[in-house]
DNA sequence: ATGGCTTAGTTCCTAAGA
């Protein structure tokens, strides 16, 4: 069983590229995020046809995420977190799927940071932990799949230097992550490539995927028990390299 | 990069992203 998470960076733009991936790779779940597109401008007809079935939380211009299953229509089991209920961001999405509790996430990017952005996506963390330790003590088999917009390591990353300043990978936001990971959860790519130097992610500026220079903030956690069935982990890197790609690249598990 | 792409919506500019 593959399960993909895939920042498309507007589905209607991305739409070509997206039917392409699910055609070629055939993935089992995959978990889409900056839909970019309203509830009602989503289209299901193109992926229905493509062979699935989709459960999504749109919003008008930014953020949005979905839930996609080959041949299946995901369960709806939570929209949004607890916590903050005037917020109205589209960045949580969970959904039963095989017998899996899967959660397409899209943590806040925080930039420019110190500022109200930056605060917004600590309180999200926060409250996305939360979340988490619930489906933990339920004992539920569930990954937490998305864009975290938190680069975990040094390692995980083309310049240090570089991105020193981003929030992506201030102290406060690898706090943050690495809390949510102690809770039991399973980094897959981690686990599988722990030397580091996998990206999901290449700038479209400064001709970053020509010099290769990415990062890895798209993340798949597993709970324990999904854990146990990790076979493979990576990234479908070509697929940033072609006509009209999205900036970040499909990033998968295969489970026993 | 104090922003050189890219997307979407309020379009011939601005906001947001990473």
């Amino acid at each position: 069983m593959k399960i993909v998470t895939y920042n498309v960076n507007g589905i209607k733009a991305r739409l070509p590229r997206l039917v392409e991936y699910l055609t070629e790779q055939q993935p089992d779940v995959v978990c889409l995020q900056e839909l970019k597109s309203s509830d009602e401008t989503f289209p299901e007809a193109d992926i229905r046809a493509a062979g699935y079935g989709a459960v999504w939380h749109g919003q008008k211009g930014f953020n949005g995420v979905a839930v996609l299953t080959k041949g299946a229509d995901p369960v709806e089991r939570q929209r949004g977190l607890t916590g903050e209920p005037e917020d109205e961001h589209s960045r949580y999405l969970e959904c039963e799927v095989f017998g899996l509790t899967v959660a397409s996430i899209y943590l806040p990017n925080g930039n420019p940071q110190p500022g109200p952005k930056f605060d917004y996506k600590l309180r999200w963390i926060d409250r996305l932990r939360a979340r988490a330790l619930e489906l933990l003590a339920a004992e539920v088999p569930a990954i937490l799949a998305g864009d975290y917009n938190v680069i975990p390591n040094d390692d995980d990353v083309f310049s240090v230097k570089a991105m020193a300043s981003d929030a992506l990978m201030q102290p406060e936001s690898r706090a943050g992550y690495r809390a949510l990971v102690a809770q039991g959860w399973t980094d897959a790519v981690r686990t599988r490539h722990p030397r580091g130097g996998v990206w999901t992610v290449w700038d479209y500026q400064a001709g970053a995927w020509q010099r290769d220079a990415g990062f890895r903030i798209d993340h798949l956690l597993l709970s324990p028990a999904v854990a146990d069935r990790l076979a493979e982990a990576g990234v479908d890197k070509d697929y940033r390299g072609r006509e009209k790609a999205s900036d970040h690249a499909p990033t998968w598990v295969t489970l026993r």
